[in-house]
RNA sequence: GGAGAGGUGGCCGAGUGGUCGAAGGCGCCAGACUCGAAAUCUGGUAGGGUGGUAACGCCCUCGUGGGUUCGACUCCCACCCUCUCCGCCA
């Protein structure tokens, strides 16, 4: 969430940045929802006010005849403080609710662009393969090795439900491991983290768990809802905290298991592992100070590439432009691998810096020695391994004409063979 | 799940109907002392909103939300969380 009055003074920046981004706001509307606002703010403290005065009023000793017309004053105010209320909150909520749907400010290097055709590829790392054989997708190689389950996953919780088994469970272990170390060894402190969380967590992040399109599993009969990533858990973990400026920059590496909901997104690269609803992963987050965000975002594209390197995946980072960005992401870049099965690019790490955008409304601060006031935090999220597409990666990329799979050496398993 | 105790500033901790944003301490900042530091002494030191060029004013915040009252940190209700004991359990 952006602060309203940057939205005030700054009008004209912020709508030029919701048309690059390709979204439909109206801004007029939200900024006469806060006019509304602030005169109920007002209203009401002058109502305040004068009850002090009264309260205070009081205090002093005062005959019967003196305390009579102050109690009754008191006694009207009250009335009239419990209706300016209910306008205040009124109009509060009809503002925020326009508020947080003004998308965080955006990178000036950032792409301008409608959609992801537009994202700008930084750079191509690694060889792709070449077979002298029609290669095959991980669904058809999965299967015949005996790694996956689509069907018995669908029989028990539905489409894009699966099972892994064999040696693509020792596989998924063997990364989280992989990915684990790798952080630990850049200074991260690993958790797990609950597989749910709260809605006011959820909004904070920038989700919106009971929005009509939403990605998020809710759960019956409570403000719960299943975590998309432990972007939210591990954000989360420090809402409403003020930090010594001598803790930042903050990293934290989680286990996420991610459950979505995949609305709206039926048929589209459905085929496998690729969008599925529950998936495990890896993941980086930082706390920083606003100077350091942007260095920590390279540092996490670093980490990014030198994992996707050391698994001997070729792939190419990919700099998201203006229309692809979420709402939360100042810039956000992606490594894409090659996947031979489709013949394309896709999607395996994404880290976006968030900004204040997030630490906002989590109410995430800091506090410097000796200087007064406390600053936001800034907000960084990436992907270290995403378990289903790295699979993907690994096994359409390391198929051999005989039908095995070679694993990169980091892993410390065996190449895969058929049965 | 049952019984009890408790949630106050960056931290610890006092405060049981009158203004208290809150004693005291720690920490931090500035100054004095010192060649310098430590110790000591003096003063300062919450966050947020809103109005104002500013000085400064006003409002909110003592877990959260309601209620009683002219007035609530203080009384009542609900919820959340923490701790102790008992039960249950991987």
């Amino acid at each position: 969430m952006l602060e309203m009055r940057t939205i005030r003074d700054q009008k004209e920046l912020i709508a030029q940045n919701i048309r690059n981004r390709a979204l439909q706001l109206d801004l007029d509307a939200l900024l006469a929802a806060d006019e509304r606002a602030r005169a109920a703010k007002t209203e009401l403290d002058a109502i305040r006010q004068r009850r002090n005065e009264i309260g205070k009023a009081m205090q002093a000793p005062l005959s019967p005849q003196q305390r009579a017309p102050l109690v009754e004053e008191g006694r009207q105010l009250k009335e009239r403080e419990a209706a300016a209320e209910q306008v205040h909150a009124a109009s509060e909520a009809q503002r925020l609710a326009l508020q947080v749907q003004v998308p965080n400010l955006t990178h000036p290097d950032a792409p301008i662009g409608k959609d992801d055709a537009e994202n700008k590829e930084l750079r191509v790392v690694g060889e792709r393969p070449h077979f002298d054989f029609p290669p095959k997708d991980h669904v058809e190689l999965m299967e015949a090795l005996q790694l996956v389950d689509f069907e018995g996953g669908a029989k028990v919780a539905g489409q894009k439900f699966y099972y892994l088994k064999n040696q693509a469970v020792l596989l998924e272990i063997a990364l989280m491991q992989f990915a684990c170390r790798v952080l630990q060894e850049h200074g991260f402190t690993l958790y797990t983290t609950p597989d749910v969380a709260r809605q006011d967590i959820l909004s904070g992040i920038g989700f919106n768990p009971r929005g009509e399109s939403t990605q998020i599993y809710n759960i019956e009969n409570s403000d719960l809802s299943l975590v998309a990533t432990a972007e939210i858990t591990l954000g989360g973990l420090l809402a409403g905290d003020i930090l010594d400026a001598e803790q930042l920059p903050m990293l934290c590496g989680g286990i996420s298991h991610c459950f979505r909901t995949e609305a709206g997104s039926a048929g589209r690269e459905s085929r496998g592992l690729y969008r599925v609803h529950q998936f495990t992963k890896i993941e980086m987050f930082a706390f920083t100070r606003p100077e350091e965000s942007e260095a920590m975002h390279q540092r996490f594209v670093d980490i990014e590439e030198e994992i996707y390197q050391r698994l001997e995946v070729p792939y190419r980072v990919v700099d998201i432009c203006t229309g692809d960005l979420g709402a939360p992401a100042y810039r956000k870049f992606d490594l894409e691998a090659w996947m031979p099965g489709r013949q394309r690019w896709g999607e395996i790490t994404s880290t976006s810096n968030c900004t204040d955008y997030q630490s906002r409304r989590l109410n995430i601060r800091f506090k410097e020695r000796g200087k007064k006031g406390t600053r936001l935090v800034h907000m960084l999220n990436g992907t270290a391994i995403a378990v289903s597409r790295a699979i993907i990666a690994l096994v359409e990329n390391g198929q051999q004409a005989d039908g095995s799979i070679r694993l990169p050496k980091v892993l410390g398993l065996e190449d895969i063979h058929p049965r």
